[in-house]
DNA sequence: ATTAGGG
DNA sequence: CCCTAAT
């Protein structure tokens, strides 16, 4: 997060609206939530971008000590993430073997070979459900494409995973379920293979470059056979907890512990597969952690053989791949392309999505296993979810804010709609099918139906997490103006709307003031919506769409630090400069002040000491290399005697000498041998 | 509060 | 211009 502000400051530009310098106190006071919103932006920066939206969190507990590899936590989640691939190819490219008929039979020993429980366990970390990459469209509304590949097969039996596994005979990866025995029957045994499950649904994800146009991306599929639970399917998507009542079976896990342990599970057990709560404070790890999908790319492109080989390239490839990750989290929004540009309103005015195209092949080739009831083999049904779009973020904002507290607005806004946790709804032949028990079969979603009138809905759910809007003044509404002339700009995405929107609105006026929290209106914008219990609801969008998201204002926006405006030296201000170092010396920067700029009150001796530095190295380069109001080249001369000069002659020691206490600064002899 | 340096 | 460790 550091090097990211750096990297944002740079060194030779600063960019700062001109605000009253907050005293030495604040500043400390708000240092620590300045680190803190940095990083927050930074995560922002990733979710609005390098994530889309569909990134689920699954590990269970962030918590849970990762035995074996510690390194992994010490590397950070980056680091961890591809650690884990070590293992990774191993434990998650577990695949049954259909030529089984019971898949307990498997020798243990083979079984411990290809699907060891204590390195499943050290990478159901950062696993991903499925993967987006977010597309900033240049309609009216942010897209989400995101490109969800859950192909629920059920094998009987296991079996090494290669990466002809992993990808597919179609090239794109599936999904499998893996089976384990031995100490299946133990509690434990099942809390790893529910971690198992995540961590292959990962894998199934696949990573979408951001500079692939959609219509490229390999299509994402949702296999899920015709038995599946409606209920699975959403939280595939939803990542939200199982709905009460919910049946132990779903499309996804369906084999694991069920038919292994020869015991049905209540859905309770289910539940862990979504764990609701901290989501949040993984989400961030979780965009991080695409690793794992775009591994199973670079698996495809270092053509693995075996799957003993698959270890060798996806560990040679981990470096690379972690320099590009960092690179694109360094893209600057408005460099992120953006690809999409189609949205579709509906009635409840968030969400929209989807072409869902229909196969009624299973291109995977890949047999779809039983229910665990033991049932008919179900047909599988092919779902393609091309895109989700995002409403748009309607922000109002005071011109008067600064940036920093757009951009916390922005964020706000974000982490409110993503961080709240999206429901999924699924739309069949426009209506909302809420039963979530049903079956697909029995909901009408099957191979034979017309999946065009399939859709999805995505809904934030943010009741949860913010109380109801009129309780607080503590809320403001951030919208964002649609206005054509934004809203068709290409390429960018919201947040680059939104900077422009600033920059518009704020122009020049950079000096205008401090934070001001954003203005409080349209709070009673609040609608009960009878289906939806949220709280807050979204308004019914209107022609030009957009969306009201409630935000938490910060407390003490009058705290927030600013950066200084940038106030270039003067010729003449350099000169002043040299001619107070050449008599001071360097090193008494307070005297410099007080001699030089005693009455220049933005003009710290910091200022005047990080400005001499500059002098320094300018006079140290090729004039051509120099940028700014150039300096004369005479002055340039002084400053480097001057700075000769002192580096020979402690400045400390003349200090004790000079009379500056009594405002009759003595310059050394330096000064009159040279400049008298 | 200053100073010195790295960013 | 910011941030910090040392003074």
């Amino acid at each position: 997060m550091v090097l990211q502000k750096r990297l944002d400051y740079g060194f030779n530009g600063y960019e700062a609206p001109a605000v009253p310098r907050a005293t030495r106190t604040t500043r400390r006071r708000t240092k620590f939530q300045r680190r803190v919103q940095d990083d927050q932006m930074c995560a922002i920066d990733l979710l609005a971008t390098l994530a889309g939206k569909f990134f689920f969190q699954d590990k269970g507990n962030p918590t849970m000590p990762s035995d074996a590899s510690t390194d992994k936590d010490q590397h950070g989640f980056v680091e961890g993430c591809q650690d884990s691939d070590k293992p990774l190819k191993d434990e998650l490219f577990y695949k049954q073997s259909f030529d089984n008929n019971h898949f307990p039979h498997f020798s243990s020993q083979t079984n411990k070979q290809n699907c060891p429980l204590n390195e499943l366990q050290n990478h159901e970390i950062d696993v991903h459900l499925g993967n987006a990459s977010v597309i900033i469209s240049s309609c009216s509304s942010e897209r989400l494409v995101s490109e969800k590949l859950v192909d629920a097969k059920c094998p009987n039996k296991m079996k090494n995973f290669t990466s002809k596994d992993i990808l597919g005979s179609s090239g794109h990866p599936v999904v499998n379920c893996c089976k384990l025995d031995g100490e299946s029957k133990t509690n434990k045994l099942k809390d790893k293979l529910h971690k198992l499950e995540k961590v292959s649904i990962d894998l199934g994800t696949k990573m979408c470059g951001f500079e692939d146009p959609p219509t490229e991306k390999p299509p994402t599929r949702i296999s899920l056979g015709s038995k599946a639970k409606l209920s699975k399917y959403v939280d595939i998507f939803s990542y939200s907890s199982l709905p009460k009542g919910c049946d132990n079976v779903s499309a996804v896990r369906r084999d694991d512990d069920e038919n292994f342990s020869g015991s049905t599970h209540p859905c309770t057990k289910t539940k862990s597969f979504m764990p609701v709560t901290g989501i949040h404070g993984r989400r961030l790890r979780k965009l991080l952690s695409c690793k794992y999908s775009k591994i199973a790319q670079e698996l495809k492109n270092d053509t693995l053989a075996s799957s003993d080989e698959t270890l060798k390239p996806t560990y040679s490839s981990k470096k690379n791949y972690y320099k590009r990750q960092r690179s694109q989290m360094n893209i600057p929004f408005k460099k992120r392309k953006q690809f999409h540009c189609s949205s579709v309103s509906n009635s409840s005015g968030f969400i929209r999505s989807a072409d869902i195209y229909y196969s009624p092949e299973s291109d995977c080739g890949i047999p779809v296993l039983e229910s665990p009831l033991g049932c008919r083999r179900g047909d599988p049904v092919n779902i393609r979810i091309k895109s989700f779009t995002v409403p748009e973020l309607f922000i109002e904002i005071p011109e008067t804010a600064t940036v920093g507290s757009l951009k916390r607005t922005v964020m706000d806004a974000v982490t409110t709609v993503l961080g709240g946790g999206l429901h999924v709804g699924v739309v069949l032949q426009g209506k909302k099918v809420r039963d979530d028990s049903k079956t697909l079969l029995q909901a009408g979603i099957s191979h034979d139906n017309q999946l065009d009138a399939l859709g999805f809905t995505l809904e934030p759910n943010v009741s949860q997490r913010l109380p109801p809007l009129h309780a607080s003044t503590s809320h403001s509404l951030i919208r964002y103006p649609s206005n054509p002339a934004v809203t068709h700009q290409r390429t960018r995405g919201i947040s680059d709307m939104l900077i422009d929107h600033q920059v518009t609105s704020l122009g020049n006026h950079v000096e205008s003031e401090h934070d001001s929290a954003p203005s409080l209106i349209n709070k009673a914008k609040e609608k009960s919506t009878v289906d939806s219990k949220p709280l807050i609801s979204f308004p019914e969008m209107s022609k030009d769409e957009k969306v009201m998201i409630p935000v938490v204002q910060k407390s003490k926006p009058s705290e927030i630090l600013q950066r200084r405006i940038r106030r270039p030296f003067s010729v003449d201000e350099v000169e002043a400069l040299i001619q107070s170092v050449e008599k001071l010396g360097t090193g008494r920067w307070r005297d410099v002040k007080c001699h030089a700029f005693g009455n220049v009150d933005h003009r710290t001796y910091v200022d005047l000491k990080d400005k001499w530095k500059t002098l320094v190295h300018t006079a140290g380069i090729s004039p051509r290399q120099r940028r700014g109001e150039p300096v004369p080249q005479d002055l340039l001369d002084r400053v480097l005697k001057a700075q000769a000069y002192w580096s020979q002659h402690q400045t400390k020691q003349h200090h004790k000498t000079n009379l500056l206490d009594q405002g009759l600064p003595i310059g050394p002899g330096y000064v009159h041998g040279i400049t008298a």
